[in-house]
DNA sequence: GAAAAAAATTAAGCTGGTTTAAGAAAGGCG
DNA sequence: CGCCTTTCTTAAACCAGCTTAATTTTTTTC
């Protein structure tokens, strides 16, 4: 639970006694690459911090294919969040891309650590400011850059990760087909 | 004031102090149709809480043209987000669409009034949530539906809005041409 | 390390939506 | 009311990126 923790203290000053009642009331779960952390149908009951590995969040559209609508790795949080907080049941698939670890609680534990540690909220509320900002910024980038650009951006900007998912789940992230990524790639180089 | 404390007052519970606090707190400004509250190149002090009327937030590309990132509403938040919790300069406008009214706060004074009114980061956080999650949602339409799916499925759920703002600015909005957008209707009728 | 499965590439034909340009309609203001 | 500005429509040519389908490469599994 350290990284979490860490990752707390660098929004908001925790005491020792409320760093132990976060790691006695966060869960953890490790998944194998692949391995389904949350599935379509039912209530996405819990918010997961990524301590470790990678995942991305989709759902398959009508005529059968698979939709990415985010990616998230270390230090981020994930979770169906329409269906987080109302309590209605999800149309999404969260999957792990990696072996990976993530912290993660219920709403009603949530609200009840709020209560008890204040300061939890105001890390929850900057984190928030920054996920709708960052939310924001992606919906700008669909509007603005053409298909080629949005990938050429994103290998530009995330060289790294961009090397640890499959192209086709990274294309479909930017709303463009596999193949298209290929021709973009022959292009250049 | 009433109607931000009427709004806030859905979300958590407030004391009779704790609204007199708000309501000295906050700053009020009228603004006649296509007035301009934000401009570009400058940062985002203010976070706006519409009381009255509606507002875009834009921006103008490299080839002059304006894209339409974001509308609001009555009850809605609008600020350029990015710029506002970064105190980074914003690429933004944000203007009036109709005679409007906002409730504006700035950056240190939310975080001050945070520490005197608890509820109040209370009331950010579920505001962030849902503001996240609709943020989520609109880029999961921006991938699922076509451009002539997007305007009937805005204006099948907002009639009355669509009828607010002109349709330039609402198939700005949606990503498509104005054009096309009359292409659309006519197919339809 | 061979076989099977998954992912990436290539190429051709096609389409949803843009661009451009001009005219028509609606709205705002003195 | 009448003029001027803003918004909306129409039509034709055009293109970015998709679809389909076949092939190659890479990864996984036993």
């Amino acid at each position: 639970m350290e990284r979490l923790i860490r990752h707390i203290e660098k929004s908001v000053v925790l005491t020792p006694e409320e760093k132990e009642i976060i790691a006695t009331t966060f869960h953890s779960k490790k998944l194998a690459k692949k391995e389904i952390l949350h599935s379509e149908g039912s209530v996405c009951q819990y918010n997961y911090f990524i301590a470790k590995g990678c995942f991305r969040l989709y759902l398959i559209t009508e005529n059968g294919k698979e939709q990415v609508i985010q990616l998230g790795l270390e230090n981020w949080w994930i979770s169906d969040y329409s269906s987080y907080t109302s309590g209605r049941s999800s149309k999404f698939y969260i999957q792990a891309l990696e072996s990976s670890e993530v912290h993660y609680i219920n709403r009603s534990e949530q609200e009840a650590l709020f209560e008890k540690i204040p300061a939890l909220e105001s890390y929850f509320r900057k984190n928030l400011e920054r996920a709708y900002a960052a939310s924001l910024t992606r919906i700008e980038y669909l509007f603005l850059l053409s298909g080629e650009e949005r990938y050429l951006q994103f290998v530009g900007t995330y060289p790294e990760f961009a090397q640890r998912i499959p192209q086709y789940i990274l294309a479909s992230f930017l709303g463009i087909s596999p193949e298209y990524v290929s021709e973009v790639r022959k292009k250049r180089s």
